[in-house]
DNA sequence: AGAGATACCTGGGAGC
DNA sequence: TGCTCCCAGGTATCTC
């Protein structure tokens, strides 16, 4: 499932494959998803030509030749390709957009969870307004313990579903804020607004090394997920605590628990995690 | 304002 | 084997 590790290398694989592409046509197949297709069809995107490609948490920001913006979300199971348009199609893949080069940019989404839509912007080189009270980028200075310590003051939730919000942090979603909480030693269920400014350093350190390393790996392909060329993220093959609830933690030994927290699961080792 | 619940959707797995 | 039920996930939206 697509989090911010699997978006950058999605954004890095079309900025490669697409900027200078002309979208000569639309085909919309089936327009139920998170919001209709349906407006990509009358969008006039015909001629319009990819200036770039940006990304936010976990959200792709294609730059569009007049101004305009593509903006993507690929929900829990979005899968971008750009291919010929001699292979068929497959049976979720929702709009091809037909490339002046002869391929294709299909998206596909088994879920129905993804967004893809056409928006205006507010000003040259800014994001689409429901991006704008995002939180900073994990990998960028901004995010760091300070900045963690101070927004969590008063904060009585859980660490977990806090770190998840991506009006506090962009793009973190649940394998990436269940690994990090594994590192850094902190149990899920401790309360935001309990956490020292040490701790929120270590949750920040954690955060930058366990994104940098699943987005040189490629992402984690859990279930869903695959990059834009097919292949898969090797990430999975380090997830410590994600997805093993009930064996023994690598660390401790201690056995690894799994509870819903904030209405997602939640694993954790209780011996690692205070 | 913060926190929790819910709807959205489909495929896969468990259990009968 | 085939049926039903539940779960996975992010986000918007609702209520308290």
């Amino acid at each position: 499932m697509p989090e911010l590790p699997e978006a950058e290398n999605i954004r890095r694989a079309l900025a490669r494959v697409m900027t200078g592409r002309r979208i000569e046509c639309v085909e919309i197949f089936s327009p139920a998803m998170r919001e209709p297709l349906t407006p990509l069809a009358t969008a006039g995107l015909e001629k319009l030509t990819f200036t770039g490609f940006r990304r936010r948490g976990r959200y792709v920001i294609a730059d569009l030749s007049d101004g305009r913006v593509l903006l993507m979300h690929f929900g829990m199971s979005g899968v971008v390709r750009v291919e010929s348009s001699q292979i068929p199609r497959r049976k979720h893949e929702h709009v091809f957009l037909h490339l002046d080069d002869g391929r294709v940019f299909r998206f596909e989404c088994t879920r129905r969870f993804s967004v893809l839509k056409v928006c205006e912007l507010p000003c040259p080189g800014s994001v689409p307004a429901e991006l704008e009270a995002f939180g900073p980028e994990p990998l960028t200075e901004a995010f760091d313990g300070e900045y963690l310590h101070a927004v969590s003051r008063k904060r009585n939730g859980c660490v977990k579903p806090f770190l998840m919000d991506n009006r506090v942090v962009a793009g973190i979603g649940n394998i990436y804020a269940t690994e990090i909480l594994f590192s850094a030693g902190i149990s899920p269920l401790r309360p935001a607004g309990d956490l020292t400014l040490r701790e929120c350093a270590s949750i920040a350190a954690e955060s930058k090394r366990i994104l940098a390393r699943a987005i040189e790996l490629g992402g984690s392909s859990i279930s869903d997920f695959r990059n834009v060329d097919g292949s898969e993220g090797k990430f999975a093959q380090e997830l410590e605590v994600y997805g093993r609830a009930g064996m023994p933690c690598g660390k401790c030994g201690s056995m690894i628990v799994s509870q819903r927290i904030g209405g997602r699961t939640s694993a954790f080792c209780p011996g690692c995690q205070k």
